[in-house]
DNA sequence: TTCCAATATGTTTGCGCAAACATATACTTC
DNA sequence: GAAGTATATGTTTGCGCAAACATATTGGAA
């Protein structure tokens, strides 16, 4: 017991004792068996955060913001990563459960009903990222993807545009970005427009993919039309086409993207895309689980960043 | 015990009670107490991996091949982020360590010397990844940046180019990077050329930066010139100033690279790159992982992939 | 000197699980 | 039906740590 309160720099121990401790410690490379700790303890200090994709940079931005408030704390963070299939996010938060750990972080708002089920039972600390159009299992934080995209719709038909295509990837899994498309097709309804052309692909969003699926929607001319994408990748590949093919933008393709990713300011003109706020989405997903936010949702607004593609 | 053979499909357990146990667990919503569990068993089947940064592809790259030969086996991942800074890495793997893992992934070959000392003392499976020009803990896989850098310089002076610079970032913590430049540096030496020009930012890599530093260094018409760039985010940006700017490539400027992320094939010209095998580098290194392995050393090769930009 | 508090160390206990070692019951084979 | 084997269940134990609860020892204040 005395070495453990040397240790932990916990209650009385005299100085001659700590050195020796310590000294001791050090020489036989002590490290402290959390398994055994933590169990004595009946909590740890782990969080367990499940994102969909490592190469997307959305996901990797809230992450750097979580991670910035965690740090400041005794907390640790573990990161797993679900490629998107629900089925695998429940495998991973059963595995992370088994742990006890002092929270888990969660992507979007759907899961599969056991995931749900599971945390609800047991009572864990979670927090949901980035959407918050659905109902929380405890607490989310994030925009509204829907708002998002009729803000978009809202801005292409002020600014005249009338005819709209919409290039994506990957949306039967993507929930975030079948939202997007759903609200932006309902605000073009609204006006008596529509989608009139589309470009799909289930492989994941690339530059590469969104340069090929618009060259794909234009082969056969039909501009003027107004594109709408899944994400900045997409649309920067779009981007790319177009100034390969001479293709005036705005005049004959507009190009409205989802993100505001900073990889955007590198590019040959700027997109027209709505801002999400991720790196703060993350920062206020730390301080959840720090207890320091006690709403169950927070929202967050995003910012309609107006280029010169629309 | 009854229970427990039955939760783990161990020993023999009648069918009828066998029923009764799963059915009682689901009701009740029965965790396994990996915390109790593993302390029982003196072993877990967590991995740590830590790696420096989530925001660069070709960490999460490598990360994609290992998980895809871990997620075959029963161990788990854990990935924890480093900023490139030995301080924090030493942190994580202690922390890491007090888990017990089974083993502990870290990235390069440059770690604080307490690090290696605590790896090699508790005697932990370690594999280092991506970097093999040094002497690992205990297992690594890589490529030689070393020979890669050489074979560019190589290329470039056998294509008549005569006058060079370089464009990097962050070199002071990208020790991979530091390590392609001296190398690069050495070959121009040994054929009586030099690096006349150099644009460096201490900020981590971008396409937006890649385009402002190119600016840079081409701002006094130095023309014609090679410029070899830290990685591929930074000639991409350099090659969409070339073109913006009307700059003739490769005459005027050629561009040269190094990692052939698939990015690359969405710009407006194939960049001179050479690829790093990341995914097969994540392979081997979850195979290590699983005991497949047992050289101390797997050095693979990469490819220089020849584009129109030299 | 006496007494009480502050300081310092020691002892017992349990966390939940699974290995190891019983013991009990069913099912063959002769 | 005896003997042996396969199947099924039960009991004890320890993993390393820290909470809880002793028990010393020291240092002042009265």
């Amino acid at each position: 017991m005395t070495v453990s309160r040397v240790l932990r720099d916990k209650g009385y121990v005299s100085k001659n004792v700590t050195e020796k401790v310590l000294k001791a410690a050090e020489e036989i490379g002590y490290v402290r068996n959390n398994l055994a700790g933590s169990f004595a303890e009946q909590s740890t200090n782990l969080i367990g955060v499940v994102i969909p994709s490592l190469s997307n940079s959305v996901f990797t931005e809230v992450l750097s913001g979580f991670e910035d408030v965690i740090h400041e704390s005794s907390l640790q963070i573990a990161i797993s990563v679900s490629h998107y299939d629900q089925q695998r996010e429940f495998n991973l938060v059963k595995d992370m459960l088994a742990w006890r750990p002092a929270g888990i972080v969660l992507t979007g708002m759907e899961h599969d009903e056991r995931t749900r089920n599971l945390l609800k039972q047991n009572n864990v600390n979670t927090i949901e990222l980035i959407d918050v159009d659905g109902q929380p299992i405890s607490k989310c934080v994030g925009l509204s993807h829907r708002s998002a995209a009729e803000a978009m719709a809202s801005h292409l038909i002020e600014n005249g545009h009338t005819r709209f295509g919409y290039v994506g990837s990957a949306l039967q899994v993507d929930e975030r970005a079948k939202k997007r498309k759903i609200a932006f097709e309902q605000k073009l309804a609204d006006n008596g427009l529509k989608i009139e052309r589309t470009a799909l692909s289930p492989e994941p969003s690339s530059m590469l993919l969104g340069r090929q699926l618009t060259a794909e929607i234009l082969q056969d001319n039909c501009q003027p039309i107004a594109l709408y994408y899944s994400n900045d990748d997409m649309a920067a590949g779009g981007l790319l086409h177009c100034t390969s093919q001479g293709i005036s933008i705005p005049k004959d393709v507009a190009i409205a993207s989802f993100n505001g990713l900073e990889f955007l300011d590198a590019m040959p003109m700027r997109i027209t895309t709505f801002k999400s706020p991720r790196y703060e989405i993350g920062q206020i997903a730390g301080r959840y689980m720090l207890g320091e936010i006690d709403d169950r949702i927070t929202q967050l607004s995003g910012e309609l960043l107006i280029g010169d593609t629309t």
